[in-house]
Parts: C-alpha cells; sequence; structure tokens
DNA sequence: ACAATGACATAAG
DNA sequence: GCTTATGCCATTG
C-alpha cells in the first residue's frame, strides 16, 4: 500500500542538507507531473519512523505551506535555517541558490528501480 | 466503485 | 504580491 508513498518518501531522503526542492518537483521524478497534491499529502501523512527531511520539502513558490498547521512551518522554517537555508521576509526560499536541482536521472532510477529508459532528453538544465 | 480529502500547481483577477 | 478558481493524482471511508 502507498507504494506511491514511499518513493516520495526515498526522493525526499536524497534531498541533500541545505537544499530543498518542490513537491511538483518530486512528482515530476516520480514520472507524475501533476500528483503534486499526493506528494503533499505523502508528507502529511507521513509516519513516524521514516526518518525523512520533510522541512527540505516547500511548494513551487519557495514558500511553506501548512494549511492551519503553522506549527509544521515555524519548525520547518527553523530546521531550514538550521541547515543554512535563508528565508525572505515572507519566509520564502530562494529556489535559484538553495532549490535541488533534483537527482540526475540514473539515480532516480535505481531508487525507483527503473522501468523504462526512454524518457530520454529531461530537462536537467544548468 | 463513488465521493471526499489534501503541507500542490498553474492561471487569472 | 496576494487571493480565488480550476485541474490532477493517489489514498481513504
Amino acid at each position: 500500500m502507498a507504494g506511491f508513498f514511499e518513493q516520495v518518501y526515498q526522493v525526499v531522503r536524497q534531498v541533500p542538507p541545505g537544499k530543498v526542492t518542490s513537491y511538483g518537483a518530486i512528482a515530476r521524478m516520480l514520472g507524475h507531473p501533476h500528483a503534486a497534491r499526493t506528494v503533499g499529502w505523502a508528507l502529511h501523512s507521513l509516519p513516524e519512523g521514516y526518518d525523512v527531511p520533510w522541512h527540505r520539502v516547500i511548494n513551487s513558490q519557495g514558500c511553506i505551506s501548512a494549511s492551519g498547521r503553522e506549527s509544521w512551518a515555524d519548525l520547518q522554517r527553523a530546521l531550514l535555517e538550521a541547515e543554512g537555508v535563508e528565508f525572505d521576509e515572507q519566509g520564502t526560499v530562494d529556489l535559484e541558490c538553495f532549490g535541488w536541482a533534483g537527482l540526475p536521472w540514473h539515480e532516480i532510477e535505481e531508487l525507483l528501480r527503473l522501468r523504462k529508459s526512454s524518457e530520454t532528453s529531461e530537462v536537467w538544465m544548468p
């Protein structure tokens, strides 16, 4: 059950310290460009016992969303600041600098046990 | 199987 | 820049 969730956790676990990524990016890595909501939900339902750096995952706007859960946003900001990520006055992170470029596709393949390699020319912009 | 939900994404006002 | 509206996907009741 929740196979997608596990994949999400796997990817999030690969996020290096001091970097942040977005739900959409993760969804795209998993091959579901529009499953960002499910990704967010996966982290929301994150079971304790998974050492997943959920605090390194934010929305594409670079800001923390906690829909009513201000505690999370506050904690998340603290954790990220502790890792060297700087926040804007609006609580937004500069994805240009701290945004995780994502794993090289082959790394993702290993994580996901690959499926087909015909994706080819994906965008790994410099 | 259907309806409802959710830490989103994107476009429009 | 911030708020509102619509779409998408997987999980749960």
